[in-house]
RNA sequence: GGCCCCGUCGUCUAGCCUGGUCCAGGACACCACCCUUUCACGGUGGUGACAUGGGUUCGAAUCCCAUCGGGGUCACCA
């Protein structure tokens, strides 16, 4: 077992139930990897290293006549996508290609450079509920699903965001069974009230059972090697020293010539053998010579079998010879994934549809490495309303659009001013708002500045807004998939869990087209998780968030609320579509009694209008709010009716007269004419300060 | 731009493979009314889509073609 169990670490977080053990830093891991193979100088190329927006295209085009050939059952669209009908005569057909023994294996493959991505979440979740649907062969139970870290890229990985989109998996509820081992506390789990039992406080996610770890791509360096010479000795790779200049003057010539560029392969034909080649390299190796290693294409049709999209065909030679060893001596992505997917016995890729253009190399390389190929499933995009990418680049947008609206309205801030306010670097800012920079931390210190709220793209920020992982779990399981069935009352069934997904998940049903994230229905699917919560499990859950989120609030509120949680929670949770919504909900009760404000409409229609008629009644009951016994929801509202009818004279339609006490009332104690019910509320409060706010209330009415 | 993928209410979608039961069903959003001490919830009802044009067929949302529109991709990033 290579892998380090992870603990957790990010800031503000220390309570979501995901705790610290041993740390090491992967980058130093795997910088320690590379330079123990001599590859220091290799490190340092990369500073020089330019990234290249241009490059080959390839011809794809849909399969015709072969389309129907897939897996059972055959899927709608490719039986259409075929004009020739005698296609649909019986071909082979392999649900798995690996050996018909071998156990379904999906993997979810991040690249450790941020939060987990909405989309990646989803992707992870196909790729669980796919394996965990599978029969039970009454051995293992199902599937595999699997974890693999892809942090290659040395510059932009770190471990900190490796844990972070684990932790944000374990949270969703989609556990791996093979991957990094996460240490995660059973206190913040559902359904686990207290913290006794015999269970430990810990568990852990992650095993290295088959085995097939490490489970770090930084970590697995000596197997590409392997496989790398394997290639170079077969002729199938090369070295290539062109510099990135020189590369990027032949992409421009071809360009400017209107074709479009491939590399051209000179370094294949200046070596021309396996031998010279090697010689060259190890040449290279000693003097620490930069190069990279790439993959001589083959020179024949590539066909991938899409179980989403049907056939995908490219034409021979429209590959060009990608690398597949960067200069600093790791893999680039296509090796790695390729390598891995086989030496980890992955049977089943399934993602995101913008990696269908690679999966033509994938394939190819398979060939070449005498691989089997997994059976591929490339599912819809997940976009933003207004159909662009979902990026956190919205945040960064959220923000600046804050500023400009709020410099419009005011001449007087400028970046100078508000850097000022906000504590900013002023060039930095600057910068932010003309669209140099993202920053998220500028973001974020804006949206407080100006308080609003940043959209949520990350899995970390709906929790962070209080979303329950349930209600994402089933809402994104929809973006893209249907189970296509119907409930009991004939509409479509469209609210399930995990469990379900589990049993009726399939790859068939997976959608082609694009998705929109509706924000609005989320937050409704949300809204509807809450409501569905026992009154204990939603405390539980609110504190378990709050000390997460809010962590001065919820000391604040543990503080104020201990003996009025019931009242607390009957009169947030109705109102409630978000955690967070509790806290506007009780706001009112959380600001001392002698800073509470009061919204001067509310006071002109409730208190003042007709000649102090609010004030008046609110005189009048105000003993009996100091009698009430007990001080509790119902009784108040009893005490609150028997007033009403008593005191005060019925309307005219004979429609309740409890409002014209209820309105002043709640003026009088939330200072706004808007809040829940007031019998809750002044439950909520307590006795004592809801006759302070009473008292206050009246007095400074009088004063006026 | 080359190549590829996709195209049912504003949004997510069911229906499409196996053409008629679909003048297209559900959910979210929106509108109206009801309930109501405000807000929220809840209840009832409503507006709202087969991208366009050709074909095939007695019959097309469903099959075929074209057009248009949207998206992806074209790195020593993954």
């Amino acid at each position: 077992m290579q892998d380090l169990p992870l603990g957790h670490r990010r800031r503000g977080r220390s309570s979501v139930g995901l705790r610290a053990i041993g740390l090491r830093g992967l980058r130093g891991r795997a910088r320690a990897e590379a330079e123990c193979r001599g590859q220091r100088h290799r490190q340092q190329t990369l500073l020089r290293t330019q990234t290249h927006r241009r490059g080959p295209s390839n011809a794809i085009r849909r399969a015709r006549p072969s389309a129907s050939v897939r897996a059972q059952p055959t899927r709608t669209r490719a039986a259409r996508a075929s004009p020739v009908p005698q296609a649909r005569q019986p071909q082979p057909l392999r649900l798995c290609p690996m050996s018909s023994q071998a156990p379904v294996v999906t993997r979810f493959a991040p690249s450790p450079t941020g939060h987990l991505h909405i989309g990646g979440a989803r992707s992870a979740l196909f790729c669980w509920a796919f394996a965990k649907a599978q029969p039970d062969g009454g051995g293992g139970g199902g599937g595999r699903f699997m974890v693999r870290i892809e942090d290659t890229d040395q510059a932009r990985s770190s471990e900190e965001s490796a844990r972070g989109i684990l932790e944000d998996l374990a949270w969703l509820g989609i556990e791996w069974d093979d991957g990094p081992m996460l240490e995660v506390s059973r206190l913040s789990e559902p359904g686990s009230a207290s913290t006794s039992g015999d269970r430990p406080a810990v568990r852990v996610i992650g095993a290295n059972a088959r085995p097939v770890g490490p489970y770090f791509q930084a970590q697995r360096v000596p197997i590409y090697a392997r496989f790398l010479n394997q290639l170079v000795d077969s002729g199938r790779a090369y070295p290539a020293f062109e510099t990135n200049e020189e590369l990027e003057a032949k992409r421009k010539a071809a360009v400017a010539a209107k074709q479009t560029y491939r590399y051209d392969r000179a370094a294949y034909q200046q070596f021309p053998t396996p031998a010279a080649r090697r010689d060259r390299m190890k040449q290279a190796d000693t003097h620490g010579e930069p190069y990279v290693i790439r993959f001589h294409a083959p020179s024949e049709e590539i066909v991938v079998r899409d179980q989403v999209l049907g056939d995908v065909r490219i034409a021979a030679g429209e590959l060009d010879d990608f690398v597949i060893r960067k200069a600093d001596g790791f893999p680039t992505y296509h090796f790695a994934v390729v390598v891995d997917d086989e030496t980890m016995g992955v049977t089943h890729v399934m993602r995101a549809q913008e990696h269908l253009y690679n999966t033509p190399r994938h394939v190819a390389l398979q060939k070449a490495l005498g691989f089997r190929t997994p059976v591929y499933a490339h599912m819809p995009l997940i976009f933003n309303p207004d159909g662009s990418k979902m990026s956190k680049r919205d945040k960064a947008k959220a923000a600046r659009k804050a500023v400009k609206d709020a410099m419009g309205k005011d001449p007087a801030i400028t970046p100078r001013s508000l850097a000022m306010s906000v504590g900013a670097d002023a060039k930095n800012l600057a910068d932010f708002i003309a669209g140099e920079n993202d920053s998220l931390d500028i973001a974020a210190t804006l949206a407080r500045h100006f308080n609003i709220p940043l959209p949520e793209v990350e899995i970390y920020d709906f929790r962070n807004s209080g979303y329950l992982p349930e209600a994402i779990v089933n809402f994104i399981a929809l973006l893209g998939w249907n189970p296509g069935m119907k409930q009991s009352d004939g509409k479509d069934l469209e609210k399930f869990d995990l469990a379900f997904l589990a049993r009726h998940f399939s790859i068939e049903r997976i959608g082609r087209s694009n998705a929109k994230f509706d924000r609005a229905k989320l937050l409704s699917f949300n809204g509807d998780y809450l409501q569905q919560l026992s009154d204990d499990e939603f405390t539980r859950r609110f504190i378990a968030w709050c000390r997460d989120s809010q962590p001065a609030t919820a000391a604040a509120l543990e503080r104020q609320f201990a003996a009025n949680l019931p009242a607390l929670i009957r009169m947030a949770k109705p109102r409630a579509k978000v955690l967070r919504d509790v806290l506007k909900v009780i706001e009112f009760a959380l600001v001392p009694d002698d800073q509470l404000a009061f919204d001067s409409a509310a006071v002109q229609k409730s208190l003042r209008a007709n000649n102090d008629e609010g004030l008046g009644i609110l005189k009048r009951f105000a003993p009996v709010l100091e009698s009430v016994e007990p001080f509790t929801p119902d009784a108040l509202h009893t005490a609150m009716e028997t007033f009403a009818a008593r005191e005060l004279p019925a309307d005219p339609a004979g429609k309740s007269n409890l409002g014209k006490l209820a309105q002043p009332l709640r003026v009088a104690i939330t200072g706004s004419g808007v809040s829940p019910p007031v019998h809750d509320s002044l439950a909520c409060l307590g006795r004592a300060r809801a006759i302070v706010r009473l008292h206050r209330c009246l007095e400074a009415a009088q004063a006026r």
